[in-house]
DNA sequence: GTCTATGCAAACTATTTGCAGCGCG
DNA sequence: CGCGCTGCAAATAGTTTGCATAGAC
């Protein structure tokens, strides 16, 4: 993975696709850098500037979710997410075809779309039967 | 606007309405700072309360462009935004229809949808000619 | 050996918080 | 004339940059 894109492999630049690959959802750098420092002696500023470049090659996918930082994940197919505003819980959606849409828009506006971005904020099954009338966050 | 929402109607909160209103596209927290600051005395940590307080009312709507930063734009009805990755211009698309793909999701992903945010990133037509090959920022 | 990757210190941007005083309703 | 709004100072979170050294190939 590393080795395909010319980047020299580091026990840091190992241990941290590691942990994205097998985190449940797209992670945040302080995660990363309080999980990594663990096992591993790695400073803040390398965690950003591994997330900076394996997002640069494409390997990484940058995202955010309106918390004012970003989120990081492995960069596969398309996919969009449901984000649990009460839990956190994050799960994958792929089934949407915006690339219909995308065509109308480009021909409509003459706009020549690149990319998109799309997520979906609600209630995940459990935290909407804890609360069925009002959501909150505690 | 502000009296519906019983809040008191000052000077900074109507000229950071007004600004917002008329602005071509949304804004983040900095521009209004400059801009507010020209005509009136207001602290930079103001802006940020105004912000946060219409947001809460639903006033304002709150967007992130991927910038490490939050923009505002005045809340009306739904709709998206075509962002120019070369000029920074947004054009506002209201004729996609998430709702039935909302729809298809809660049923199929048992998750309760209370909103999504959908932005498409790309080039207007006029940096798109400039540059028909390869997009890029200056 | 060379050139990239990392560590450390420092800086920067966006945003929040505490507290005292001002001013809208 | 009270409580919400603002100013000022300071703090916090996220992220970037400069420079010297360490380490992958």
């Amino acid at each position: 993975m590393l080795s395909s894109h010319k980047l020299k492999i580091t026990e840091a630049r190992k241990a941290l696709i590691e942990l994205i690959a097998k985190a449940d959802k797209p992670v945040d750098a302080q995660f990363l850098i309080e999980d990594l420092q663990k096992n591993l002696e790695i400073d803040r500023v390398t965690v950003f500037r591994i997330l900076n470049t394996l997002t640069a090659h494409g390997i990484l996918k940058k995202l955010e979710f309106g918390e004012g930082k970003a989120r990081y994940e492995i960069a596969t197919t398309e996919h969009h997410h449901l984000i649990c505003e009460s839990c956190g819980a994050v799960e994958d959606v792929s089934d949407c075809n915006i690339a219909a849409l995308e065509g109308d828009i480009s021909k409509k506006k003459n706009f020549h779309i690149l990319r998109h971005s799309l997520e979906f904020y609600g209630l995940c099954d459990i935290c909407y039967k804890k609360s069925p009338s009002h959501p909150h966050k505690d």
